[in-house]
Parts: structure tokens; sequence; C-alpha cells
DNA sequence: CCCGGCTCTGTAAGCGCTTACATCTGCACC
DNA sequence: GGTGCAGATGTAAGCGCTTACAGAGCCGGG
């Protein structure tokens, strides 16, 4: 009836093991990992025994060891730019919410300011059973391909790659519709303020922007590129207010960029939308507070997260990937900055 | 020579080990170990014939059998109450980068909207080495208190408990700097908004609060408790609108109801500062944005999360726990949203 | 020419779990 | 009273790594 032990110590709570439980209640390691898990049938006594040694040794089970033999990590992986703003808050408040219902850990890693990206991705893989990209993270398409075939890979409003599973929000026909709007309000010298090529979904935002112009035959003019920073608003507005840029309506690629525009145009004695108007994406908390409001485009992002976090697990189920993208519905929220009396 | 391999398959890449990256390289799986992990002497030309095998399988390591075997996980957990706003954003970035760099993976918890709480934290303690929670992070002390001789465990932003490590910012000093310049002002009838009981920290900015009025031999008004959710800043507003809350000056438990309470009171015609001066706490984004700018206290949210992940992994690595709580300096950020002329 | 001491590599023993399978009860049934 | 079966428990074989230890070459010095 001796418990198998080749396990001496017995000793530090600490360093509780199966095997420390199970002689403390008197059963087989196996009978320890039956009651923890809930499989198989253990009697309810016995189980109590079980409870109560793990209760007094303060037992906490090795997860590498169960993951070792249960091959699988149970957990997910995540990668994003980083965290700066509600887009990728959200996101992950989404992915992690999805991911802890269908019991899955998540481990984030955050690319900006990383050394070699790289290597922070493989340690990555080693760790976890599947991964979400988000597009816009810096990541060597050579790193995401060599992880897709290792593990499950979905990207995340990013340009869809050959073979990999990829979930977004609709961009292009938004952006057409905003621009749409603007134009109908009689303004002729719209600018796109943001760089196309920085990333896939703000490409398709100026495609949106493009297209509105097609359609009224109209030719639109080039895009300020500047990239996200919110130092890059200031810099652009000096330039409209130096004349260097003529524009009766500014188009731009996100919420931070147009809030700061917005704010410092103003600050110079500028009327917005008066004299200018100023629209932005993402509806961020931000835009519901200034004056004017921002007319911005709202993504379902946390969905975005819950889904990646949705198909991931499939996958590691034994899903088949899912063959197109998952575009998600946006929707434009009018409010005072591009000319609308609303408020 | 034959190399030892009590795994017959060689095949499938998605399930390489190092038994297979072994035989390809005809070398036994110590040496690849060796060679991956950088550890002991290889020759070169052995070390090339491995990384070649590796590449070649695209391999990945397992890194619950490494786990397993270094008996660590090289992973930190970081329980949050949520991720809305930049507070916990920052603190995360700040968390995640340090982490990295000492080489930790970090798995995220959210414990908003989580109904079984003590399942979720006990699932995270199998999986990493040390946690670091957010003080106000709903988690029962009771399971606070068991993982803590469990694993090493920081408490950020709460309240100290017996023998567990913590960091946090100041935050009776400021409060009562920051109070004393409303007071200052030449405000009277000033009512600190938010809940003191809701979180330690909050308790602590009232307890400034408080002192303020004390030094000036002021008899300071009972707080008007409400949580932190945006709409009860409206709430308050309506309040105050309607009479029922009367004051000169508010301030509040942090930026968000702050704006909220703001840009109500600015909507139904009311002057702010002029005739109610409002401030926060935290100095959001939106804070520079809105008019008057809004007058709050800066802490080093980002610094807060580096040194909570610093601390675990000196623990990790065998230092003996921080004795008496570690607190960082915060600085009041005045704008004109207190009755300065600033801006 | 032998020997001590390198350098490089292999052998094998775990790390702490899960789980298929074997074993052992006890009990209902004929 | 024997048979069969279900329920409860134990046995032991891994899961894929790391690493202490040992062995095999090889070099130079005495």
């Amino acid at each position: 009836m001796a418990t198998a032990r080749k396990h001496p110590d017995g000793a530090a709570s600490a360093g509780a093991t199966i095997y420390s439980v199970a002689e403390r209640a008197g059963v087989s390691i196996a009978t320890v990992s039956r009651v923890l898990q809930g499989a198989g049938t253990v009697s309810s006594t016995t189980a109590q025994k079980v409870l109560d040694a793990v209760d007094q040794l303060n037992y906490v089970p090795l997860g590498a060891a169960r993951s070792l033999a249960v091959r699988h990590h149970e957990a997910h992986g995540l990668v994003l730019p980083e965290l700066t703003g509600p887009y990728y808050s959200e996101l992950l408040m989404g992915f992690e919410s999805r991911a802890a219902e269908l019991g899955q850990s998540v481990t984030l890693m955050l690319t900006d300011g990383k050394a070699d990206l790289a290597r922070a991705v493989r340690q990555l893989a080693t760790r976890v059973d599947a991964i979400a990209v988000l597009g816009s993270a810096a990541m060597p398409p050579a790193v995401a391909r060599a992880l897709h075939g290792q593990k499950p890979v979905v990207i995340i409003a990013g340009t869809p790659q050959e073979g990999i599973e990829s979930v977004r929000a609709e961009n292009a026909h938004s952006a057409e519709q905003l621009t749409e709007h603007v134009l109908a309000h009689g303004r002729t010298r719209l600018v796109f303020v943001g760089d196309p090529e920085g990333a896939p979904d703000i490409a398709e935002r100026h495609a949106g922007f493009v297209a509105a112009h097609r359609a009224r035959g109209l030719e639109p003019a080039a895009p300020v590129r500047v990239p996200f920073r919110e130092g890059e608003g200031e810099a652009v507005a000096e330039r409209i207010l130096a004349g260097e840029i003529e524009a009766d309506a500014l188009v731009c690629a996100n919420d931070e960029l147009a809030l700061a525009i917005m704010s410092h145009l103003q600050d110079a004695g500028r009327d917005v939308p008066g004299e200018i108007a100023v629209v932005g994406w993402d509806d961020v908390m931000t835009s519901r507070y200034v004056r004017p409001g921002l007319t911005t485009v709202r993504q379902p992002v946390h969905e975005l997260g819950v889904i990646a976090a949705e198909r991931l697990h499939q996958r590691v189920s034994g899903a088949l990937p899912r063959l197109e993208p998952q575009i998600l519905r946006t929707e434009v929220v009018i409010r005072g900055s591009c000319g609308c009396p609303t408020r």
C-alpha cells in the first residue's frame, strides 16, 4: 500500500509536488491527478483527503509538467506593436476575455522597442499553442511565415498572407463613405493625412478616400505622409498654418493625428470646421470630449480580439484554417468637426 | 555512433523535437541542446550541422519541456483589473519591456468580468514564476495571501499587506499640494469626487485633500462617493447643476471623472474654472486637449511597471523581499481648469 | 613514448505531471 | 458459491528537454 516515492523530500511547501500531496493523502499520484483534473472516478472520501492535503501543502501544480504531459501549452500568444491609445488595449481585452473563457492563458509580446524581434517571436512560439499578430506589428514577414506551419497564426488587421488566416475591420468602404460625407459638405480641397504605406489598413482607408473622389470625377490630392506619432500632428498643423498645405478638409488616418492637428489649429485661431474640417478614425474617448466633437469611424475592436482568440482556439482544436479573411463592419460616427451642425 | 532514438518518427516538421534534429544532424540530443542554449563547448562545424538541421526541420523547442527541466517558467504574471484608459496600458508596457529585457515572458490576466477569480489566479500561478498584482484588481485578499508563499508577489499601487512586497506612486502629499493650490485660488467650497473606500490610492488622495484643509484650519466637506465609470461623471454633473452639490471646486479622484464632469458642466453653460474649478489625477491624453486644460497629477506609471518586473525577477533569482513599500514621486501638472491663467 | 589535461561529445537520469492499463474490491445475480 | 461487472485505485510509461558525468581523442612536456 506504500505510495511510490522516488521523491524523498516532503517538506518545503513552496516545492510541493504531486508526490508530496499523494503521500500526505495516502494515495497514489494518479489519484491526486484525477481529483485535480476532475477526470476519472474517485470516491468522495478519497477526493476529500486529497483536497485537504493540497490545502495543507498549499500545492500549486507545475504548469510546465502538465503541458509537457498533455502536449499543449494551453496558452495563446498575442503580438502587438505597443499599447498607447485605446485601440490595442481594447483589442487585448477582447482577446483576453475570450481566451480566458476557453481556458487559455494569454502571453503578450510588444514589438516596439524590441531589439531582436525575430528572437522574441521565436521565444514566444516556444511557449504557446498559437499566435495572433497585429498586422501593424513590425514583424518581418519571414518570421510570420516561419511561425506559420509551426503554430496556427492569425493576422489581425493586416494584409492577408498566403495561407495565413486573418481577421480585420472593413476600411475602404467606410473611408469612402466618410470622404463622400465631407465632399457633400461642399469641401473641395481634401487632404489625406497619414502614410498609406505605413500600414495595410491605412492603405485601404486611403483607397476609399481616392474612390470617393473618383466617384465624383474628382482627382484627389497627394496624401501628406506622416507617421502616427502625436507630435506629427503639430508639425502638420504648422505646415497648414504656414500655407504649405492647402486644404479645406483633412481626412486623417486616425484620431490621435486628427485631434492633435485640430487642437493646434484652434490654438492658432483657426475655425474648425468653419475654415477647415477635420475627421479621424477610431473614435477614441477624446473625440467625444473635444469641441467640435470629432467625426470619425468606429471599429469593432473588441470583437476583433474576441474573434482572433476564438479562431486560434479552434485551430488548436484541429479546425482547418478559414480560407478568406473575416471582415467586420465599421460605422461612421458623425459629430461636428466635419461641418455638421450636430453638436 | 548511432544516435539514441526512442523516438522513431522523424517526419512531421510540425512535430520536430530535439530528437529529430539530433538525428538529422548526426549528433546526440545533448549536443543539440548545447548548441541551442549556447552552453558548453561545441565545435563550430558541429554547431553548424545542428543549426542546419534546425532550419530544415523548422524546429521550435517545446517551452514546457525546457521549463520542466530547468524548473523555471521564465514567465511573469501580471494581474490587472482591465485596460481602459492609459493607466494600465502604460503600466503594462513598462512591465513588459523590462520583463522582456530580463528574458521573461509575460502572461496577462484581467480580473474584470471574470466569474471565478480565485480559479483564474490559481491557474495563472501554475504557469509563471512570480506575479505582480494591481492593488485595485478585485483580488480576494485570501487569494493574494495564498499566492504569496507559493510564488513571489508584488502588489502595485495597493495597500501593502503583511510581508508582501509593494510598489506605488506617492499620493497623499501631491493630493495635499494640489488641494492647497486650489485653496490658494481663493476657493472655499471644495468637494472631493471619488470613493476613498474604493481603492487604497483614492483613500490616500482623499487623505491629502483633508490634510490640506486642516493645514488651513478648514473643515473639508464630505466626499461625493462615486465609482470610476465615465457615466458617473455625468450623474455628478447633474447633481451639481441641480444644486444638490454645492461647490466652487471639484477635486476628482481621476481624470476620466474630472473630464466627464467638466464637459457636462460646460455643455450646460457653466464656466469652468470661472464658476467652478475642476482638477483630476493621472494626466491622461485628453487632459491636454480639452479647454481649459485639466490640472492634474502625473504619475510615473511606466516606471511602476518596470520596477515591478524588476523586483519580480530579482525575487525569482533569489533576492529577499524588500521590506518597505517602494514609493515613486508624482508631479502636479498645472493647467487652466484650476483657475490658473496658464492656458 | 607515456601521461596529464584539454576539448568535444555521448549517456542517462531526471524534471512533475497525465493516462492507458492492470489490479483489486465488493456486490448483484443466477 | 461462483461469475461478471462496475467502480476505485495503483503501476508505470512516457511527454521533450537539461545537465552531471564519463569517455574519447588529441596535444605538449618530461
